[in-house]
DNA sequence: CTGAAAGCGCTTACAG
DNA sequence: CTGAAAGCGCTTACAG
């Protein structure tokens, strides 16, 4: 075969035309021959496949797309590619909308407001049959609105606005969720070191972490500590906390960098993980996680479950059956490694 | 403004013929208006725009690409999206193209060659003016070959065919920085330890490291260590090292987590870094390279500009102007941070 | 400066 | 079972 970068002799991509031409059929006759459409004589559709082989005939999509008003293309407007939580839930819902059926333009704004207005209009002038918004943390993010023409679900980030369709980390549970296997660890001198106070994250866990607390007649061992989500304010923050509180037995790191840093801290003080203190931690960073010693205790966030859903609220939407409008929780699962429970 | 998910009243998207109308011109008229074509009179160019402002008349691009040919659309053929290599390429990419101007598809294929083929036709179905494919190692790929009627380049896993075109880390240029940079801290007794001996980023690193050591006149301590790319390799790989050559005073680690575990060990043995041992790495993957301690001197592979480049090229195969076919090495950058040269 | 007409590539009633 | 015709939403010569 040789090189052909057109598809035709005459410099272009084969048409239905083409392929008409060539199996002496009309336009019409091709299209259903091709599409298994309508009652096309078997020998007729015979010829017409062979033509359209022979001349590497590819559908034009546009045109399908002008007719039929769907284009099966799907926006995904995200503020944060580099972030490792939007890549899961991006895949989720590359996944979910399958391979060659839905296509996906992925636009990337930067977390400029301008700029996603720009792809937003992109995506409206290329007939995207729904948009899904991926923020880069939990916190609620400025709806859309409700000017567009197509359905929009917001993953990660919920919309500020309750009547758009959102769905975020329950990170509240999440927090119980840590509590409660460290209490099931036999632990109750439980302390929490953890980010950025303005996190939504970051205050949702400890809340979760304060319920599950209180529900057990336990208390925290000092405050919850906020600061940098990063291994060196985990390794600077425990260090403080023990200087303070030497017999805590039991902490809730708000990521797995953090926790990274307080494993760093107890080699550094002899203290045994998990035996003299178990960590758990937020993110399941399986790089990260898998990598220390001992392994981290994490909290999975489910994200690429997420990404699927997020996809599946749009189909539904698509096909008119749309979600109740609201911020769904999705509960993260438990994965349980070396921190907290020791190796035989 | 009441909650409108059609733009029109009509329950459908507003349409040019919807605009001409309202504003009482031709179709042909409202047209050139909204495109700033031909010649309009001033007055009714105004009456047009205001027509279609007062309807959010959005241009269905479908139907401007069935006429011109191109669709301003890219495809971005990746197999592995979790990998943190093809983000900052893929990043990059999206950002040559600009906001707005031309959108990417992003195709995941998993590291299948039968979905890659699916998203390869969906792709072509819907008219890409290019695709860029984007391999998850620097080792080289099978071709989608030449019966491809659009522009194709390969970034991060050139093509296997040296008629394609393709972009790739320059390894081995790396392996000589790392060493170079090395010697300049006055180090002599240098050891590799690196990842997987079947990746070719693991083979050009150490020849990268060869060559430079042959041209100073030294020679490797041991032989270069191939194993996982894990922070646990490192960690074994150089107490094994140091316990049969107490003397070494640099080492070239493969990767950043592999730098990592060889810190940890370090730590252990209470050797100091950088003072009794320099450390430099590759991929100078931040969240890892500078939560470390002491922080990690690595070299970055550039892969935004990576991006950046391939999507150039595609732009100027579009315009007639390709680039002559072959695999372009791109060099990396040498980032230096504390493993190498002490913080005063 | 303005507009009627043809056409991009395809599908879908509707006749025959 | 097959095909002529209209039409999806837009642009572009070409007349006027």
């Amino acid at each position: 075969m040789s090189d052909n970068r057109t598809g035709t002799a005459g410099g272009r991509a084969a048409t239905l035309s083409d392929v008409a031409k060539i199996a002496g059929v009309s336009l019409a006759t091709a299209s259903k021959a091709i599409n298994g459409r309508g009652e096309v004589a078997a020998a007729t559709r015979q010829r017409v496949l062979e033509a359209a082989k022979k001349i590497s005939f590819t559908p034009n999509e546009l045109a399908r797309s002008l007719i039929n008003g769907r284009t099966g293309t799907v926006g995904l407007l995200t503020s944060d590619l580099e972030g490792r939580f939007v890549i899961p839930i991006l895949m989720g819902a590359e996944d979910a909308f399958g391979a060659g059926q839905v296509n996906v333009f992925l636009c990337d704004a930067r977390g400029d407001a301008i700029r996603e207005q720009h792809h937003l209009n992109a995506l409206l002038t290329r007939r995207v049959d729904g948009i899904i918004v991926v923020g880069r943390s939990t916190d609620p993010r400025p709806s859309l609105g409700h000017n567009i023409p197509v359905p929009v679900v917001y993953a990660y980030a919920p919309s500020e606005d309750p009547t758009d369709v959102s769905i975020t980390p329950d990170n509240r549970a999440g927090g119980r969720l840590a509590v409660e296997h460290l209490i099931a660890c036999g632990r109750s001198k439980i302390a929490m070191i953890t980010g950025e106070a303005a996190y939504a994250a970051a205050q949702d866990r400890a809340a979760g972490v304060m319920d599950a607390l209180g529900d057990a007649g336990l208390e925290l061992v000092g405050r919850p500590m906020f600061s940098e989500w990063s291994e060196h304010w985990g390794r600077d923050a425990s260090a403080m906390l023990f200087r303070q509180f030497p017999d805590i037995d039991g902490i809730v790191a708000g990521s797995d960098q953090i926790a990274r840093g307080v494993l760093d801290t107890m080699r550094d003080l002899g203290r045994e993980v998990p035996h003299d203190v178990a960590v758990v931690s937020f993110d399941n960073w399986e790089i990260l996680a898998t990598n220390s010693r001992p392994e981290l205790t994490s909290i999975d966030a489910n994200l690429q479950q997420l990404g699927r859903m997020a996809a599946t609220r749009i189909f539904d939407a698509i096909d008119g059956t749309a979600a109740a409008p609201g911020v769904e929780n999705l509960p993260g699962r438990l994965v349980i490694r070396g921190s907290t429970i020791a190796r035989r």
